[in-house]
DNA sequence: CTGCACCTTCCCACAATGGTAAGGTCAACA
DNA sequence: TGTTGACCTTACCATTGTGGGAAGGTGCAG
């Protein structure tokens, strides 16, 4: 099939499957006779687990590393389970810095009357220079 | 003073002085005969807003309007708010997506006896199409 | 005078995705 | 047959915010 069917089955656009081809993330797929990528069940199927792995946060890198385990029958379920948790734990550093800022977010939202009036502590405190400050990375979803 | 010594004061590199100053969010700094950028107490000030800011999560765009209503002492402090609570909104937002995420993670590591086995209900559920939940619905090959 | 630390601008890279342009291909339909 | 339109190809640009580095000027201290 081509890549738009693969596309439309896979949920991954066509943009990305020759993206993910293009940084080896995904072996070189064939070709037909006029040039046209062309996909069977097997790459659909390949497609649909890293669409999924995508969807639950994990990176390229980590995509590319569990489409290697999931290929690899006999590796020890040790190695995956390793970086699902490994992700899991990057996941949880960052709520947590998320729940920091909008727990200061919300303080200072609170302590703002929010009228007419121009007195505001938010900008109150965001001018003050402070010491330490967790950095909190703006993460996708 | 340099940039060198603004950027220690502030928390912001000199790199990142020179971009926001290149993108807008900061009036070009003056120079001294040399070329050299010239900053004093007023112009760190405002980098340590920035730099608060940017910890808070706030985009530049944002810190560009937080910027400008906080050099506009008449602004009414509805406005400060309304900004701070769509941020506080947002990261509400992630947040959930990304309890989302970690739940189904974990709930798929604890299925996984992670030894050296070969058999892993992650990649199993991995392989899985989904079209939402992660709803283990067909039994490993 | 030399060396070193600092400053300048400019370009490159990252991650992952979307957009668009210029062109080839193919099937269907009048 | 010819045209149309949907599809495919590659290639480049933009995004967001940051860091790295090159090539060259400046300034101070020894």
């Amino acid at each position: 099939m081509n890549i738009g069917q693969a596309s439309e089955r896979s949920g991954v656009s066509a943009k990305m499957i020759r993206y993910y081809e293009s940084v080896g993330l995904l072996p070189s797929a064939a070709r037909r006779a006029n040039g046209y990528r062309d996909y069977g069940d097997q790459e659909v199927a390949v497609l649909q687990f890293v669409r999924r792995t995508r969807d639950l946060g994990f990176s390229l890198d980590e995509v590319s590393s569990l489409l290697a385990l999931w290929s690899n029958t006999r590796r020890p379920s040790r190695e995956v389970k390793k970086l699902a948790e490994k992700h899991i734990a990057e996941l949880e550093v960052r709520m947590a810095e998320m729940r920091e800022v909008s727990k200061t977010l919300k303080k200072l939202a609170g302590a703002c009357h929010g009228d007419d009036r121009p007195d505001c502590p938010i900008l109150d405190d965001l001018s003050q220079p402070r010491t330490k400050r967790p950095a909190a990375k703006r993460a996708k979803a």
